[in-house]
DNA sequence: CGCAAAGATGCGTGACGCGCAAATTTGCTT
DNA sequence: AAGCAAATTTGCGCGTCACGCATCTTTGCG
């Protein structure tokens, strides 16, 4: 049993994993170059290697094969969260979680995003019918960081509104500066707007 | 031409807002009842008395129409804002906003959330293909919502994230509670799990 | 080496979303 | 009051889609 490469699965789920990115990514491409109405799921199967039906087996939709990369990568916030070390303020771990997403984007020697994504989330936010999905995405990945930080503060999800909340705040936080960043016409940096965004919701909206 | 009756516009117009709203209704009524796979769009419009095709004028999916009144009730929070006096502080405001849009639910005499709407919140936080119409509608009306703030504060929407914050901050209270008021297993009253909400995203979430 | 489980594939079906054009209704003019 | 133009409803049809079911292939383990 293998258990080298960082990885925990085997083969099997392995392969999976790699499929299950293979349609999304095919998906996302698709859909920028040629647009929404233009790409069948026969197509994205196509294009990943694998048979029409087997995208259903992955995905039950379209929008909702195009938004799991961003899922996967909202994600990781509260799996970040999780790995800060519990000393730390809850805000400042927070910051340094939503970095550590943020930064997945942005290449360390040009501090450009990679067009990639850029190109994801702009088509998310333009198409009404990806939207949904893609704002589903976000209260999903928002759900884990509030039990990430009822875990760290040890407050009962079910007991308290306090976690949720906090969570809701940090996406608000995020899609509040990626939907500003995005519309930004002479373009400007995207971390001090999330920086700026968490700091605004962690001091209580005081008029600026 | 009449202007009577309040409202503005001619028979026209208003028979096409009776016919959304039977549309609407009906949806929400069938699928309580019989589940969202039981419910076909042709049950819907004959539920309303129009014809099946009819249907697709006013809604393009059953989602769609469901959240539709959701929609309508959650874009009342920014027209009362718009409605309180300028003077008054921008978070006093908003409460009261945010109280008059709950209060729909809630008839006078007995306190208790019409069930009409309970059903309809439920379901849609139940069924996940609905619940990104859900959320989108309370996207549209939290865009409505930052542009009143906006106007209110006088604060440019493009040049600031500040009105967008705070309309994000106001849907979080106000999903948080609800969310939390839905499942609470000894009822609560919702009003100050609203007021609660609000309260703390008010002060920066400090920890409880 | 071989077997049981998991996944991939092919096929068929019911429903959907929507474009198009004809029929009906509404509002305003003369 | 009659009638015309615009708006709306309706019927029809097409291309997709989501998904259940049965079958075939691959994987992992004894």
């Amino acid at each position: 049993m293998n258990v080298e490469d960082g990885g925990r699965a085997g083969l099997r789920e392995r392969k999976k994993q790699e499929t299950r990115i293979a349609l999304s990514w095919a998906a996302v491409q698709l859909v920028v170059e040629r647009g929404l109405e233009n790409v069948r799921v026969e197509d994205i199967a196509a294009a990943a290697g694998v048979a029409p039906r087997t995208f259903n087996n992955y995905f039950s939709s379209k929008a909702e094969a195009i938004a799991a990369r961003h899922l996967d990568r909202a994600r990781l916030i509260a799996a970040e969260l999780r790995r800060r070390p519990p000393s730390e303020p809850l805000w400042e771990a927070l910051r340094h979680a939503v970095a550590a997403r943020m930064a997945l984007g942005v290449p360390p020697p040009t501090g450009a995003p990679d067009q990639q994504w850029v190109d994801g989330v702009r088509l998310m936010m333009s198409e009404p019918s990806l939207m949904g999905e893609f704002i589903k995405a976000e209260a999903t990945a928002e759900a884990e960081l509030a039990a990430a930080v009822a875990d760290r503060t040890g407050i009962d999800l079910t007991r308290d509104l306090y976690p949720t909340l906090v969570a809701g705040a940090v996406g608000v936080a995020v899609r509040t500066a990626m939907q500003h960043w995005l519309r930004a016409d002479p373009p400007v940096p995207f971390m001090p707007l999330v920086e700026y965004a968490l700091d605004q919701l962690a001091r209580g909206l005081p008029l600026p």
